[in-house]
Order: structure tokens, then C-alpha cells, then sequence
DNA sequence: ATAGGGTTAG
């Protein structure tokens, strides 16, 4: 007995084992590795396979989780929250959907974590029909006093335009947090309300909870979006000067969007000069963007120099600064960059966008045949460029091209 | 014991 014991034991423990291998594999992003050890071991528990659609799920490859999901023999709670969360994150909100759908109908309750996920997923791609569903369904669960949950939901609120609702939710939570009152402020600033993201800053200070790096980001991000550069860069500095925090990337990232909209390119340029930390793609494509914006191909020259040694072979930063010379009308300048992309090998690739129509996700391209009703989107179009043209908006070259 | 989990610029 005991020796049978012993010998279930050291499987057990060689399983424990190999399963760390396999975490720690995936974990430090080496998912060929990863593979060959799951495919290596002789005995597999729930936790293996759990882990190994994790691995697959974080590397986009939502197909072979799948197939793993369905191979394996006994799938827990965490199966199904791995499953739900690797379609959420890969903007599979109708698979996530379904698969929650399915855990109930096989007897298993979703907790806080399923919900959470599968929210943040609708969040992503604001299904609000689908994050909808998913309030009805959190509030018959129970689940709904769960401050993850509640988190969540704020979020998919804010970022379907629904910052009443999203508001609305946060008040009635049993009890918040500071990720609630973060969501809260980044909500309002995406959605334009500056003023009142500020205020809520005040609240939230006020009922003695403590910001963090990620408040600031939402506060900067929402001074950015109303024009409120005096306010943004006192925020700025008080981060560490009145609190313990010390900005890190996407705080500059904030602060040059601030002052690169509001036309101050000189002073943006001179901040990400003068960073203590390495300034990264985002910041100088932000930083080139305004450059657009506000007509300055000569702190675009720098910006976008910066910007391909980071991403030599994106095709929107090269036709980004092609757009700004051209608007200067320097030739010479357009034909630089066509030389430049045509000796790295920068090609065009078409992006793909979706929307959720009657809860069903709908993928398309710009100028796609395929869609049914082509004609009558292209004529909405001209018809919201119009308008907009009327009330002083002057538009993307590439929009009047249209039908 | 090892697996899943809410907020973060454009």
C-alpha cells in the first residue's frame, strides 16, 4: 500500500514538475520550448493542458488552444477562464461569448475571473450588445458584488460611449478600489470629460484612497484629449512632486500628445530629449503625428528618423511622413522617403477592421468588395464629409477619395 | 505546491 503510495507520489511529483518547466517556458515567451516539453510528457494533468492553452491563447494562437481545450480529458473552472480570456484578449468576443454560454450549459458556474475576462473583451472591441448580456447575466449570478467584476464592467461601459452607465455602476458597487476609481477617470477621459475626470480625482483623493501611476496616465490622457495643457503639465509635475510617483514612458507619451496637439512641438521635442528614460516608438509616433497636425516636417524629420529605428518596416509611419512633406509641397522630401521605403522593403498591408452588428461580429478592409452594401456605406460617407466640411472640419485627404 | 483574473497613451 504504501509503496503504491510512494510511486503515485513521484508521478505526481514529476508532473509538478514539468508543468513548472512549461509555465516558466511560456512565461519568458519561448512557446516552441513549451510545446516540445507538453509534447514530451507522458502524463498530463489538468493543469498541463490548462497551462499550454494559456501559452497558445497569449501567442494569438486562439485555433490550437482551442484544440487542446477539446482534447483534454477533464476541463476545470480554470479551463474555461483560460479559453474565455485567450478569445477575449484575441478579440474573439463571439467565441468567448459562446464558450460561456457552454460552461453553463455543462454545470459549471462562471466566477469573477470569467466574467471579468470576458468583459474586458467586449471592452476591447465595444461589443456593447454582448458586454450587455454579460451585465444581465452577472447581475442572476451573484457575481455582481465581486469588485473584479464590477471593474470590468465599468470599463466596457466607458469604452462603448456609456459613461453614465458606467458611472452608474460604479455607485452602486458594493465596494470599490482604486482599479475602480482608475477605470473610472480613464473612462471619462476617453470619452472627452475632462472636467469631470479631474473631479473625480478630487472624490477619489477625498475618500482617502491613493493614486497610482495609472490614475495619472487617465488624468494626463484626459487633459490631452480637452486641450487643457496647463493643467495636464501641472499634473505632470506633481506626480512627483506631490506624490511617490516617478513618471515612466507612457507618461511622456501623455505629455507630448499634450503638447504636440496643442501646437507646442519645440517644447514636446525638448521633453523627449530630456528624458531620464529611453523614449520608445509610441512616443515619437506621437510626437510625429502632431507634426501632421499642426504642419512641422522639420521636427518630423527627427521624430520619424527616431521612429524607424523602432519599427523599420511599419508602412504608416513612412506614408505618415510622406503626407507631411507633400502638404509642404517638398517633392524632393516625398521622394526621400519613397527611396527609403522602396531600399527597406516596406510594402502595404491591408488592415482589417470589425463591428458588431445585431451581435454578430462583422470583419472588413477599406475599400472592401465584399461587402454587400458597399454603395450605401460609401454614399453615408460623402454625406458626413459633407456635413462635417460644412461646420469648418477640414478632413483626411484619404476619406474624400471615397466611392 | 504548478494553471485563469479587473484599470494604463495613439
Amino acid at each position: 500500500m504504501s509503496s503504491q503510495l510512494r510511486a503515485v507520489g513521484c508521478r505526481g511529483s514529476l508532473v509538478f514538475t514539468q508543468n513548472l518547466k512549461l509555465t516558466q517556458l511560456a512565461k519568458s515567451g519561448r512557446i516552441e520550448e513549451a510545446i516540445g516539453v507538453f509534447h514530451g510528457m507522458t502524463n498530463r494533468n489538468t493543469v498541463t493542458y490548462n497551462s499550454m492553452i494559456s501559452a497558445y491563447a497569449k501567442n494569438g494562437r486562439v485555433v490550437e488552444a482551442r484544440r487542446l481545450f477539446d482534447q483534454m480529458p477533464y476541463r476545470n473552472l480554470v479551463s474555461w477562464n483560460t479559453m474565455i480570456a485567450g478569445y477575449s484578449h484575441n478579440g474573439c468576443v463571439a467565441e468567448a461569448l459562446q464558450h460561456f454560454k457552454m460552461m453553463r450549459k455543462e454545470g459549471k458556474d462562471p466566477d469573477w475571473s470569467t466574467f471579468a475576462c470576458a468583459l474586458s473583451g467586449c471592452a476591447n472591441l465595444a461589443a456593447l450588445q454582448v458586454g450587455t448580456q454579460l451585465h444581465n447575466l452577472l447581475l442572476k449570478s451573484g457575481h455582481i458584488i465581486d469588485i473584479f467584476a464590477g471593474n470590468a464592467l465599468i470599463t466596457m461601459y466607458a469604452r462603448c460611449g456609456r459613461i453614465l452607465t458606467a458611472r452608474q455602476v460604479f455607485d452602486e458597487m458594493v465596494s470599490v478600489d482604486l482599479v475602480s476609481w482608475n477605470s473610472l477617470i480613464a473612462g471619462h477621459a476617453l470619452n472627452g470629460y475632462a472636467k469631470a475626470a479631474i473631479s473625480i480625482f478630487q472624490e477619489m483623493k477625498k475618500n482617502g484612497v491613493a493614486p497610482d501611476e495609472v490614475t495619472f496616465i487617465g488624468l494626463l490622457s484626459a487633459c490631452s484629449h480637452a486641450g487643457m495643457v496647463d493643467d495636464g503639465l501641472e499634473l505632470f509635475y506633481s506626480m512627483s512632486r506631490d506624490y511617490p510617483i516617478t513618471p515612466v514612458a507612457e507618461h511622456y507619451a501623455c505629455v507630448v500628445d499634450l503638447l504636440g496637439r496643442a501646437g507646442r512641438l519645440g517644447e514636446a521635442l525638448k521633453l523627449v530629449k530630456g528624458m531620464p528614460i529611453k523614449a520608445n516608438a509610441g512616443i515619437w509616433g506621437s510626437l510625429l503625428g502632431a507634426c501632421r497636425m499642426h504642419k512641422n516636417p522639420e521636427v518630423a524629420n527627427v521624430a520619424a528618423e527616431k521612429l524607424f529605428e523602432f519599427e523599420p518596416h511599419t508602412t504608416s509611419n513612412y506614408v505618415l511622413l510622406s503626407n507631411i512633406h507633400a502638404e509642404a509641397g517638398s517633392w524632393g522630401e516625398v521622394e526621400r522617403v519613397r527611396v527609403l521605403m522602396k531600399e527597406r522593403g516596406v510594402w502595404k498591408q491591408p488592415a482589417r477592421s470589425w463591428i458588431e452588428i445585431k451581435n454578430e461580429v462583422r470583419s472588413f478592409s477599406s475599400d472592401d468588395s465584399t461587402e454587400p452594401r458597399a454603395a450605401e456605406v460609401f454614399m453615408v460617407l460623402r454625406v458626413l464629409n459633407a456635413q462635417m466640411r460644412n461646420i469648418g472640419h477640414m478632413s483626411d485627404s484619404s476619406l474624400l477619395d471615397c466611392g
